[in-house]
DNA sequence: TTTTGAGTTGTTCGA
DNA sequence: GTCGAACAACTCAAA
């Protein structure tokens, strides 16, 4: 019997459930779908060089008989099942709104045409159709999602192994060049990017062991310092399935004695869990205000605003470590995505949805449900909001969380000979300690593009504003 | 149904 | 320098 394992997000031949149920049935023919608008729209850049070298090593690991097809999924699965004789497709569920619609009609299609489905979870520890309410509704606060998974869900499943035999068959005439990712242009870019990670599932475990033996014993507190290595950079990873939730719940359970720092990463997992469940719950999470009554916002317009963000040009050195970390890694540390999101929603007064379409272009770890749930948060209209007078200073979280400037003189070299004590406000510092660092204000660095307390009272005028509009309009109805 | 307690990550001001 | 209060009420979850 020959089965179609249909790879999506699931990268990794372990703990991998529709592997394993093609593999107990016979011939498995693995298959990767580049679906329509995936290179150009859904995936962005980032993603795209991670994924072209993340398949290529599934396609180590299955002996090179990975299947890599353009196309819609259902002409090409059709394709695929008359050119092998396939009488099952298999995969592991995606839970983003257009995914979903995909699937449900794939599954459909192939029923209608007597072609045997199976799906599974793989991605979550819980459905997001099991973690809701006593009374069905989705949960929209954190913390009462985390303590109803934590004391009533099941505990999450064990990983199953790699299956022990595979059966592999090749479909050589679908297969189709790496190249036509269409990454070849941006090699240079690819390659120095991915200079600081290694995409696949050795990469991903290599990670996760690490992260184990040398950033967990203080991550509850070193998690916030993106000078040190406290956090796990597994996100990436994450995304693309290369490693899955289970595999990390079952290590940190296995392997780490019970402590605070365990029980804080377990709970950054079940964050993901919770943006998952809210997406799915909310599908227009990406693009739509989760509090409606923020739809009135006084947003901004600034091509130059967020050119400066973007480039990492915004004169506070925090910030543009951020942003060019960033864009040279793929990659920003979480205390810093909050720092430039509250920068770049606040005292750039600019929508979320411009830095979420951003970060979506350049992040490794871009999912649109982490992503569309936090900038949501951080502009304060999500689930479980930060209050919208909870405004970063760019200058106190830079001396907070990066006290001796390892961090920001990495990503800033042309600030590394600014003393401490002028490092976050190169603008008050002496003329004489600038040109001793060899900083020339307004040419080797910016000058600051907003001024931090009129920008600061600007953002909290249009809190008010809207709260008042809204009161009128509840006034009216 | 009503009530009650609680809610990721901060900053500023004044004592 | 340190500390508590104010910031803004509002919605959510569960008893």
């Amino acid at each position: 019997m020959t089965t179609i394992c249909w790879f999506r997000q699931d990268l990794r031949v372990t703990d991998n459930p529709a592997l394993a149920w093609a593999a107990s049935r016979g011939q498995v023919i693995p298959l990767y779908i580049l679906e329509p608008g995936e290179a150009s729209v859904t995936l962005g850049g980032a993603s795209l060089a991670w994924l072209e070298a993340s398949l290529a090593k599934l396609n180590d690991s299955l002996d090179g008989a990975l299947c890599v097809v353009e196309g819609h999924p259902e002409s090409v699965l059709a394709q695929v099942i008359r050119d092998t004789g396939a009488t099952a497709v298999t995969w592991n569920r995606r839970y983003e709104p257009l995914a979903i619609e995909t699937d449900k009609e794939t599954m459909a299609t192939l029923k209608a045409s007597g072609v045997e489905v199976q799906s599974f979870k793989a991605g979550l520890l819980w459905e997001p159709w099991v973690s809701v309410k006593k009374d069905g509704t989705p949960y929209r606060v954190f913390t009462p999602f985390c303590k109803n998974a934590l004391a009533q869900l099941p505990t999450p499943e064990a990983p199953i192994p790699r299956p022990s035999a595979l059966n592999l068959a090749r479909t050589e005439s679908t297969v189709v060049e790496a190249s036509s990712l269409g990454l070849a242009d941006r090699r240079p870019w690819v390659q120095r990017m991915l200079k600081y990670w290694v995409p696949g599932e050795a990469g991903a475990m290599t990670r996760l062991n690490a992260f184990i033996d040398q950033g967990l014993e203080d991550y509850k507190r070193g998690r916030d310092f993106p000078a040190l290595e406290a956090v796990s950079r597994l996100s990436p990873h994450i995304h693309f399935g290369e490693i899955s939730p289970r595999q990390i719940w079952h290590a940190m359970q296995t392997r780490v004695e019970g402590d605070a720092n365990k029980e804080h990463f377990l709970r950054e997992l079940i964050w993901r869990e919770f943006s998952y469940h809210l997406l799915y719950h909310f599908p227009t999470l990406p693009t739509e205000n989760l509090q409606t009554h923020f739809d009135g916002f006084p947003w901004m317009t600034s091509s130059e605003s967020l050119a400066a963000w973007q480039r990492g040009m915004t004169g506070y050195p925090i910030v543009d470590a951020g942003m060019r970390e960033l864009w040279a890694t793929g990659y920003m540390h979480n205390r810093v995505r909050m720092i430039v999101g509250s920068f770049l929603v606040k005292n750039l007064l600019l929508d979320w949805r411009l830095g979420e379409r951003w970060f979506w272009d350049c992040l490794v770890d871009a999912d649109q449900a982490n992503n569309s749930a936090s900038w949501q948060w951080v502009a304060g209209c999500g689930a479980d909001a930060a209050p919208y007078f909870r405004i970063f200073n760019p200058v106190t979280q830079g001396e907070k969380f990066d006290p001796q400037g390892g961090y920001t003189r990495r990503w800033l070299p042309e600030l590394a000979q600014l003393p401490d004590a002028y490092l976050y406000k190169p603008w008050e510092c002496p003329p004489i300690v600038l040109s001793d660092a060899g900083v020339v204000l307004g040419d080797t660095y910016p000058h600051p593009i907003v001024e931090l307390k009129p920008s600061r009272e600007r953002a909290l005028a249009a809190y008010q504003a809207m709260k008042d509009h809204r009161s009128v309009h509840s006034a009216e109805g």
